[in-house]
DNA sequence: AAGTGGTCTAGACCACCCG
DNA sequence: GGGTGGTCTAGACCACTTT
């Protein structure tokens, strides 16, 4: 999955196995030309290797002066993954009870998101989302059925995301997210198990594909007292 | 400031200038080995002109056809921002009001933070933050007052970044953040000028420089009502 | 078959850090 | 001054898409 087969690819993991089984934070790696030598690969390609492992905060460069061990993070950069994915990353269960599956017109604010017209049908899923059997948000997820016929036949505790990559051949490659703050009306609050006015995540999604068409819009409320976000943001170059 | 005068960088923002002028989406740009003859420079250093576009989302790539225009973007990723250029860029001119600014004894808590003794005295600060004199948010910061001696006097309205960039040498490359919704408890509602209970944003953040150090701890509450955070996030590749 | 992006090489010069 | 990362070149082969 993760391994790319390149050859930067397989000297960036191997480096990352070596700081992993015990190198000092802010200890030293070989200069670039030596792991270039050592692995017989050009400089170039040991760049590459470093260059990710630098975005991935696994080690910092000095100029001039080497490339060091970066302290151990806590915290991983957002990265796009499903609920599924999500949760069992938190070490939970992730489980799904649905709602609605029904096609409905799109409407003005679907079909914008959707790139559809407003006036075609559209798949609305609603689920409730569980984390080892606790209801932990409620999703409405709204797909372009022209694109996925016959998805309601194939959804069941598998990941949304899988079925339309395995069997669709739909795969998402970016999302733009909107969080806000919000607080749990009472049909939410019953539905999540949850007292009313309780705090909440707001979150709207519209996923794309490589080619920037949109293939997902949804828009989910999380129980806070579940749920936070963790980022790490980088500055700017 | 963004120009880095590399041969790359100027490339990029030559392209990125081109396409801002009128290329369509999904137009197809000159093959890399095309651009390299007509800028003189060596296809690497088109690519990475290009890869730089791809990641913040200005082009897209398809193997054996081609680099195309990316369709225009609502979101911007998230950035490591300070609260002045945050409300800036959203159009807003941002103040702040002093509340505290005080030494006191680190403590387990803010001493762990900062990779200082508990007994160790730490600044404290507590301010409002204001977006066109509207109160917007609630932050107490925390630093370590050996490395920013004398800081208090320095504060007015100059954003506290710049402070600590420009008199003390100390920049901020990275920070770890968590976000949590929650709502306003009764004080912190009346400093914000915010019916209690409200919806807010509770939000920490921990600064670090190059060298991994820790800058910064902060605790801030946003109201919801003026705030959200936008997200774009790529999937892993 | 031709064109395009993805990867890689060997070598070069520069800017910066450190002893 | 020697070592290091930052940038760049000219050329090569591969995998994939398009014609």
């Amino acid at each position: 999955m993760s391994s790319q087969e390149t050859k930067a690819d397989l000297l960036r993991q191997h480096l990352a196995g070596v700081i992993d089984q015990g190198l000092e934070p802010h200890s030293k790696l070989p200069a670039e030309r030596e792991l270039a030598t050592e692995f017989e690969v050009s400089r170039l390609t040991v760049r590459r290797a470093l260059d990710r492992m630098e975005q991935e905060g696994l080690v910092y460069r000095v100029q001039g002066a080497g490339t060091f061990v970066a302290a151990p993070r806590i915290t991983k950069s957002v990265e796009l993954t499903s609920f599924s994915e999500d949760m069992r990353s938190r070490g939970l269960e992730p489980g799904s009870r649905l709602l609605i599956g029904e096609t409905v017109a799109a409407g003005a604010r679907y079909g914008a998101k959707l790139q559809v017209s407003p006036a075609q049908d559209v798949l609305h899923i609603r689920r409730v989302r569980t984390a080892d059997g606790e209801p932990m948000c409620l999703e409405d997820t709204y797909l372009n059925p022209a694109r996925f016929p016959g998805l309601m036949q194939h959804i069941g505790n598998e990941s949304l995301y899988r079925v339309m990559e395995t069997r669709y051949g739909a795969r998402i490659e970016w999302a733009e997210q909107s969080i806000h703050a919000s607080v749990l009306g009472p049909q939410d609050a019953e539905i999540l198990h949850a007292p009313a006015f309780s705090p909440a995540f707001f979150v709207t999604r519209t996923s794309f594909d490589t080619m920037d068409r949109p293939i997902e819009y949804a828009e989910s409320t999380y129980r806070a007292d579940r749920y936070h976000y963790e980022l790490r943001i980088q500055r700017n170059r």
